[in-house]
DNA sequence: AATGAATGAGTGTTCATTCAT
DNA sequence: AATGAATGAACACTCATTCAT
C-alpha cells in the first residue's frame, strides 16, 4: 500500500554529498598529482588532504591507478576545453596563443611526459591508452588550429603537430625558478615566450 | 670534478675510495636516474647493475641523496662541457645550436625539473643548491652565447636567459611518441625544432 | 531449525526478518562457505551473489561469525536429515552406505575440520559449541546405526563412533584430482571406497 | 700481494647462522602453515615466532607464496622419507602401516587438500605444480607398495592409488576431538583405524 | 674493499563493521 | 527493509639504511 504513494527507492538515498566527496577527492588528487607526480602522492596524503581516511578514498576509487587515470582525464579535459574556448575566440592568433600560454603557465605542474613515464608501469595498457587519447585530443586541437593558420598564410609553413608539441613544451619554462621570479611575472614570461615563438631568432634585416 | 666544490662536506663521498668502482657506480646510477627518475631507481637496482651489493654502494656513497646529487653534478658537468665545446666551434650559430640539440635529444631522459621536484623532498638544501648551481652554469653558458649573438646582431633582441630555458625546454619534445617515431628521426626532429626556433611563426612577407 | 536452539542468543539473527531474503542469504552463503572456506568468502561476495549490499546482509546477520554459524547449522541439519532418510530406507547396509557416500561426494566441499579450524579463532565458544553439537548429531546418527548393525552381527565388532569418523573421512578422497578424474566418476569412486571399507585389505583365504 | 696468501672471498662470510636462520624460519612456518593454513598465518606471525622482523623473513623468502611452497615441499619430503624408511623395514605390512599411521597422526595438520585450495589462488602454476609433484611422490610410494602387496597376494585386490588416498584420508580422523581424547590416545586410535582398514566391516562367518 | 644480515618506516589494498537515512 | 558512506585494523610487500665481519 505504501508503495503506491511514491515509489521511493529503498535504502539511503545517494546524498548529493556523495558526488561532492568524489569530486573533492578528484580535485585534490589532481592537484597533488600534477604538483608532485604519481609515486610521491600516497593515498593517505590524498585522503588526509580531503579530511578522509584512506579507506574512504578506496570507497570511491578502486585503486591508485584508477584514481590517477581519472584525475589526468579530468585535467586534460579541462585543459582541452579551456584551450578550445580560448582559441575559438576573437583576436589575432598570436594573442589567443598568449592567452592559452598564460592560462597554462599559471598553474604549476610536473611535465606531463615525465609523469606518464613514472606512472606507466603501474597503469594498465587501457589506462595509459585512455590518457594518451585525451592528451592527443589536446594536441590535435592545436594541430588543426595551426594547420588552418598555415593554410591561410597566417603563419609560416611547418609541421603543425610538431609545432603543437613545441608550443606546449615551451610553456614548461614556467617551472624554472630563474624564469619566474620576483622580477618577472608569469604573464610577462608568457608574453616573452610567445613573442620568441612568433618572431624566431633570425635577425630582421 | 669533486675538487671544484669545496664547501660541500655532506654529499661528498668518503675520500680515498677506489675510484675505479666508484666511477662505475656513478656512471651506472647516472644513466638509471636520467632514464627513470629518482624514486624508481632503488639502490639495489644500481648495485646489481654494477655487479655489486647494496652495501657496497653505501660504502662509496653515504646515502641515496648523495649518490643522486653526485650523479646529477656529473651529468650536468658533461652536458656543460659538451655544449661549451660545440658552441665554441666554427659554423653558424644556428648550425651549432642544431648540433647541441641533436646531442641532447639523442639520449632520452626525464625532464630535469620533474626529476628535481621528485627528489627535492629527500635532498638537503645544500644538495639542491649544488645541483641548481651546476644547472645554472649550463644556462649561463647558453645565456652568454645568446647575449653575444644579440650584441653582434646575429639574432633578434630578447631576454637571453629566458631564451636559454626555452631552448632547452623545446628539446624535451624528444620524449613524445608523436614527435619521434618511424617517420621522423631524432635528427630530423631536432632540425625542425631549430628551424622553428630560428624562423618563428610570423609569416614572411 | 532456528527454534530448536533455545539457548543461543548471540549468533541468532534478529527475529521477524523477511525470511524470504534471509533464507536466500543463508543458502547462498552456505554454498560459498562450503566451496571456499571461511576467510575466502567476504561478505561483499555473499551480498553481491544475492543481489544485495553488504549492509543488507548485516541487517539479517549481526556479523560474519553469526552468518557462518547459521550456515553450518543449516548444512549440517540437511546432511543429517538426508543421511537419516537414506539410512532408514530399505536395502542392505552396504548399499545404503553407498548411497550416502555418493550423495556426500557429489558436491565438493572443503573438509569440515579444516574449515572449523580456519573459522574457530573468529567464532565465540558458544558458536563453536553449537556447530560441534550439530556435527556430533550427524556422527551420533551414524554411530547408532553402526552400533545396531554390530549388535545384529551385520558388521564386525569395532568402535562405532570411530567408524563413523573414519567413514566420513574416507569420503573426502572426493577432493583429490588423482581419484576423481575422466577415468573414474564420483559414483564409481564411491563404490570402490565403500567396497574397500566393507571388505578390508585382509586377503581372503 | 695479500691475495696470494689465501684467496678469501671479499665481504662478510656467510655465517653458519645464515642457514640456521633460514631453516628456523622454514621449520616455524611449516608448523604454522600445517596448523592453521595459508591465509591465517601472516608473515608477521612467522617473523615474531622466530624472534625476527617481517622484513627479515623477506630477506630469505621473496614472498609468502615462495615461503609456503618451500615449507610444503619440506614437509612432504620429510613425510615421504619417513614413510619410505618405515615401509622398507621388516615386519608385516599391517604393522608397518600402523607405524606410518602413528607417525602421521602424531602431529596435527590441516587437511592437505583444503590447504591447497586455500592457497592455490595465490600461488603460481609452477608452485602448485611442484607441490603437487611432491605430494604425488608420496602417493606413488604408497601405491607401489600396495601394488606389490596385491601381486603377492598379501592384500585383497583393489585400485592401489585409490587405496593410497583412502589410507591417508583415514588418518585425518586424528583431528577430531571425539576420536582423540582422554580416553583414547593417538596410538590407540591409529591401531583401531588400521584394524578397521585391514579387516573391513564385513562380518566374519 | 666488500658483503650478509637485519630492521623500521612507509605504501597499496582488503575487509568486517558501524551508522544515518 | 535496505543502503550509501565512512572507518580501523590488518596484511603483503618494498626500500633506504645500519652494522658486524
Amino acid at each position: 500500500m505504501q508503495r503506491e504513494h511514491h515509489k521511493r527507492k529503498p535504502g539511503r538515498p545517494k546524498a548529493s554529498r556523495s558526488s561532492q566527496t568524489m569530486t573533492q577527492i578528484l580535485r585534490t588528487a589532481s592537484f597533488l598529482f600534477m604538483e608532485h607526480g604519481y609515486e610521491k602522492v600516497s593515498l593517505v596524503t590524498v585522503a588526509q588532504s580531503c579530511g578522509l581516511t584512506k579507506a574512504s578514498v578506496y570507497y570511491y576509487f578502486n585503486n591508485k591507478a584508477v584514481l590517477f587515470t581519472e584525475c589526468l582525464l579530468l585535467v586534460l579535459k579541462i585543459a582541452h576545453d579551456q584551450t578550445a574556448s580560448i582559441m575559438s575566440g576573437s583576436g589575432s592568433l598570436q594573442h589567443r596563443l598568449l592567452t592559452v600560454a598564460q592560462r597554462f603557465m599559471s598553474n604549476a605542474h610536473i611535465e606531463f611526459e615525465s609523469m606518464m613515464r613514472e606512472a606507466s608501469t603501474e597503469l594498465t595498457e587501457e589506462q595509459v591508452g585512455s590518457i594518451r587519447t585525451a592528451e592527443q585530443a589536446l594536441h590535435i586541437l592545436l594541430k588543426d588550429i595551426f594547420q588552418r593558420a598555415i593554410d591561410e598564410g597566417e603563419i609560416a609553413e611547418c609541421d603543425p603537430m610538431l609545432l603543437s608539441h613545441v608550443f606546449t613544451a615551451m610553456l614548461t619554462v614556467r617551472n624554472r625558478k630563474e624564469v619566474i621570479n620576483e622580477q618577472k611575472s608569469v604573464d610577462q614570461a608568457a608574453e616573452e615566450v610567445i613573442q620568441l615563438l612568433w618572431r624566431g631568432l633570425a635577425p630582421r634585416q
